[in-house]
DNA sequence: GCCGGTCTCCACCTTTTGATCGATGCCCGG
DNA sequence: CCGGGCATCGATCAAAAGGTGGAGACCGGC
């Protein structure tokens, strides 16, 4: 074993998982821990300096840039290292704009430490990395294409999911009663409902809005 | 510095975050971690042995029972262990029932972590330790007395928010709509709303109803 | 240059919802 | 045994939401 070290950079803002993280691969002899980032913009500069092969992103940081954008910083300059995303939410919202953004590969945290180090390896040989639980999900995408709000509709949606009415709606975003309904009609034939609390829940439950 | 020993256990269903907060644990001197579950009810086994004096409890484990129910059958016992809850998440929908299991404290895995080795010392000590953030929420909580929905309004809101109408949720409990309408017309005020959306959306917040 | 999608708005009509009055029966605790 | 919370229904009325069938303006692509 006299490969060169496979050198890592773990973004993750819980001082607790980047210890485990580090802990984890520790274990292998060619890895290399070469830096740690708390924060996403701390984590696209550090990914940036070519120190590292192989970047795990986490998706959620406590505030400013998340795990998908900087994910997408990182890998649109050439040369950059692959980044494999190791988080604990396994839900359409927050795989599909990572994988959108360029990640080589989607573990979740509960991976078993063998499949984290295998994962690494995958990815730094540039080859997809996937938890079997997202690799599911995926097919499943593929088989029923995803509904496509467009801007103005998730955003009305999302102030219907606050509980305000047509007519506030439109208030908060400078438009009539009449213009939010059509928008609205609009939101529950792509998504296949026929009320303003069906639409909250199917988009709930599709990752279209949050909380 | 002759203490005897500080006894951890560590049950967390995320292999990282274990050997995370052990590698966190471990740089203080007097700590020793006694064993690791990773599912809740083997925190529960493990806790009843006598061996540790302070449990870390995660909430969510992959199935079967969660953090809280953990918390709560282990200090059912006399010469329980204290636990102190660290987890992700931070809503009065995991807090509370956790408090109310008898947890002595509270932490966000966000921590620092002379914060988290300060926490297992107070836990140990029978004091509470609370993250700042729950400490306001639960301010908060104490100035709004907590809304307490009957069974009935309860199972009503929750159709509510699977997007069915008043008919619908009528047809589905064998009620009227008119019954339905007076349990609602009573979720709104306890809720403090005016319309089902919206209380669809305080109910979410309040951890009152899931997903 | 025209087509399609997006965003904006209008009018008319039906259905649903919410608000406000009720009423009855049940059960539990003081 | 009586008050109060709970659960069940009724009726009425105004407001909101949803359905239908439009229209004009902008923009990007073929």
């Amino acid at each position: 074993m006299d490969d060169p070290p496979l050198r890592i950079l773990i973004a993750d803002d819980h001082p607790v998982v980047r210890a485990g993280l580090r802990a984890v691969l520790e274990t292998e002899p060619d890895f290399v821990i070469v830096a740690e980032a708390a924060t996403a913009e701390e984590a696209v500069e550090l990914a940036g300096s070519g120190a590292a092969d192989v970047v795990l992103m986490d998706l959620r940081f406590g505030g400013g840039m998340n795990g998908s954008q900087a994910t997408a910083a990182i890998t649109a300059r050439p040369g950059a290292p692959r980044v494999l995303v190791v988080t604990t939410y396994d839900t359409d919202a927050d795989t599909l704009p990572a994988i959108e953004a360029g990640a080589t590969g989607y573990l979740l945290k509960d991976a078993p430490p063998e499949e984290l180090a295998a994962a690494v390896r995958t990815a730094a040989a540039g080859r997809t990395a996937l938890a079997p639980a997202v690799a599911d999900r995926l097919m499943n995408r593929l088989r029923a294409p995803h509904t496509v709000l467009t801007r103005r509709e998730t955003e009305v949606l999302a102030l219907v999911a606050e509980g305000l009415s047509n007519q506030g709606i439109g208030e908060r975003l400078h438009l009539t009663r009449a213009t939010v309904k059509s928008h609205l009609a609009h939101v529950y034939a792509k998504l296949g409902v026929d009320s303003r609390t069906a639409a909250v829940a199917a988009a709930l439950g599709l990752g279209i809005i949050r909380r």
